[in-house]
RNA sequence: GGUGCUAUCGUCUAGUGGCCUAGGACAACGGCCUCUCACGCCGUAAACCCCGGUUCGAGUCCGGGUAGCACUACCA
């Protein structure tokens, strides 16, 4: 009974990978790596009319970006190239990426699976567990509306034009024919059928309300996803099947579809999670929802070649794939305690199905920002320099002429030092540094209203010439140089400490003044109040 | 309409009959810190869908409502 963990996870390729299926990938990848199994990917690219070029490069490029890593079928191939580049270089590289097949249970994408769908179609075909039909989708539509909750199933089928009523010799010769038909499984009525769920527990219904599914159509030659998720599933010895919930009222079909097969010993398990909902009203998070709402709503940005649409991604709106990871695994999961905070190997010792909840879950992206931060605040400022750097550059570059200098990796990491905990994002780190390479060229009206007072020209225009002889330029010989001048005149500290500010920095913000005329230095710094002093008196 | 799933603060959730005058986190609000803006820290407000039942005792078990969601294709 002790069988290999073998999960897969099977996105079909009809555009950017969803933020939910990120989610069903990276619970598929925990159970694996927790039990020592083999985590699977599948295409399950059987619409051949809602197929979109590119997706499944980019399917790939999110779960490598993201860290899932897959043992068996489709990959992202690691390139020598690729790793020589760095983070920020790979970032911008969104051309195709190399793809791998591994395993011995491929090929790994329906569409060249059709020698082997044929086989298990005949199969169901010979065993009479399905029939050929030959009605028109114009018919299908017309019987719809004539007859209201109209189901192709035991009441039905036998008033239809199919290989039942029509007898196999007819049916035979018609598709020798030429005619279009399609294959249906024939599903016994009146029976309860029961599907055990690993989240759920018993969920059963009634085999009445299934209808006979289409199984393979001969219009493109490929089968629908009920016969080639069981077939494949059976063939590549999947243990477990974690899906969405979407998927539990087709599960009993998918049951069923076992038994015809003779499969019932070996089906896997399943384990339907719940779903993520829109954060505003209801329903489930659409692809739509993330450019209406102003957030991404998936891992990478994407380029729809098919529709020319771009949608934004995690990665590009300046997120830590740990961050993604962080986020999606507790939404629908948590453990017992009050952790909240997990690296991936923390994940994989963790995680539980049974402790998966069995109510959707609305997508907060506030509590996404959050996370962004607490990784942001882990990095070193070394790290973050590496990826604030081209940045600032390409800010400094807009800027020009007002550029004060190039500052090296160093400074740039002693900068991002005092203000990285104010931010959550990398790109965050321009608006709260810029004036530490760029001089202000205009001051921030509001600061000046309430920080620059009648008194200040001349406060500035003191302190400049105590500035001016002043050899030590430490933060400590500044401020025992400042604090008693102020004191002795009876200036107030507040007062001149922010006007004073406002001529460095342009506003009322920043970190402590005397980091700043530390990273600025004495020059720069007088330059400053001698600007101010001329433009705003 | 039918079938199924679900139901604790605005949101994500802890809670598996007494430890719950319901805990944590995000967001909100207030305070402290302070030369500014932030961060941080401290604190406040905020929930067991409703009605029955079982029980000495129910957020926790059962039944019925209600509501939300999913599915109901020659899409996955």
């Amino acid at each position: 009974m002790e069988r290999r963990v073998r999960v897969r996870f099977a996105p079909s390729p009809t555009g950017a990978l969803h933020i939910g299926g990120v989610r069903t990938a990276l619970y598929n990848y925990l159970f694996a790596r927790q039990h020592g199994g083999d985590m699977l990917l599948r295409i399950e690219d059987t619409d051949s009319t809602r197929f979109v070029p590119g997706a499944e490069e980019y399917i790939l490029e999110s779960l490598h970006w993201l860290g899932i890593e897959i043992d068996e079928g489709l990959r992202a191939k690691e390139s020598k190239e690729e790793s020589r580049k760095s983070k920020v270089e790979s970032r911008k590289s969104k051309e195709g990426i190399e793809i791998e097949a591994v395993g011995d249970h491929g090929p790994y994408r329906q569409s060249e699976r059709r020698e082997i769908y044929h086989t298990y179609v005949n199969q169901l075909l010979e065993s009479g567990h399905a029939y050929y039909a030959f009605d028109t989708p114009e018919e299908l539509e017309a019987k719809r509306k004539e007859i209201p909750n109209f189901q192709y199933d035991a009441r039905s089928r036998m008033g239809m034009t199919n290989s039942l009523t029509l007898g196999m010799d007819e049916a035979k010769r018609r598709i020798a024919n030429g005619e279009k038909y399609v294959v249906r499984f024939l599903v016994e009525p009146d029976e309860d059928v029961t599907v055990h769920d690993l989240i759920r527990g018993d969920v059963t219904i009634n085999s009445n309300i299934l209808d006979d599914k289409v199984l393979y159509k001969s219009a493109d030659d490929l089968p629908t996803y009920h016969l080639a998720n069981i077939v494949d599933d059976h063939l590549m010895e999947i243990s477990h099947v974690i899906r969405g919930e979407e998927w539990l009222p087709s599960a009993p079909l998918h049951v069923l579809l076992y038994r015809a097969f003779g499969w019932s010993d070996t089906m896997p398990a399943f384990a339907h999670l719940p779903l993520l909902l829109k954060p505003d009203g209801n329903g489930k998070l659409s692809k739509r929802d993330g450019d209406r709402l102003g957030f991404p709503v998936f891992p990478l940005e994407f380029h729809n070649e098919k529709d020319g649409t771009v949608s934004s991604g995690y990665r590009e709106s300046g997120y830590f794939p740990e961050a993604v990871i962080n986020f999606l695994a507790l939404l629908g999961w948590h453990t017992t305690g009050d952790q909240e905070l997990f690296t991936m190997d923390e994940l994989i010792a963790q995680f539980s199905l049974d402790r998966v909840s069995k109510s959707g879950a609305k997508f907060d992206y506030e509590k996404g920002k959050w996370f962004n931060h607490q990784y942001l605040q882990m990095k070193s400022n070394e790290e973050l320099a590496e990826l604030f750097m081209p940045i600032v550059e390409s800010k400094v570059e807009s800027q020009k002429s007002k550029a004060i200098s190039r500052r090296s990796k160093a400074e740039v990491a002693k900068i991002i030092g005092l203000v990285k905990d104010r931010v959550n994002f990398v790109p965050e780190l321009w608006e709260q540094t810029n004036f530490f390479f760029v001089a202000p060229s205009e001051y921030d009206e509001k600061s000046l209203a309430k920080r620059w007072k009648e008194d200040s020209p001349r406060h500035m225009t003191e302190m400049l010439a105590l500035l001016e002889q002043q050899e030590d330029w430490s933060a400590e010989a500044l401020d025992n140089l400042i604090m008693p001048w102020i004191a002795e005149k009876e200036y107030g500290v507040g007062v001149v400490m922010n006007a004073f500010r406002i001529c460095l920095v342009g506003a009322a913000r920043g970190p402590h003044i005397w980091a700043i005329t530390d990273v600025l230095g004495k020059e720069e710094t007088l330059r400053r109040v001698r600007t101010a002093l001329a433009k705003i008196g």
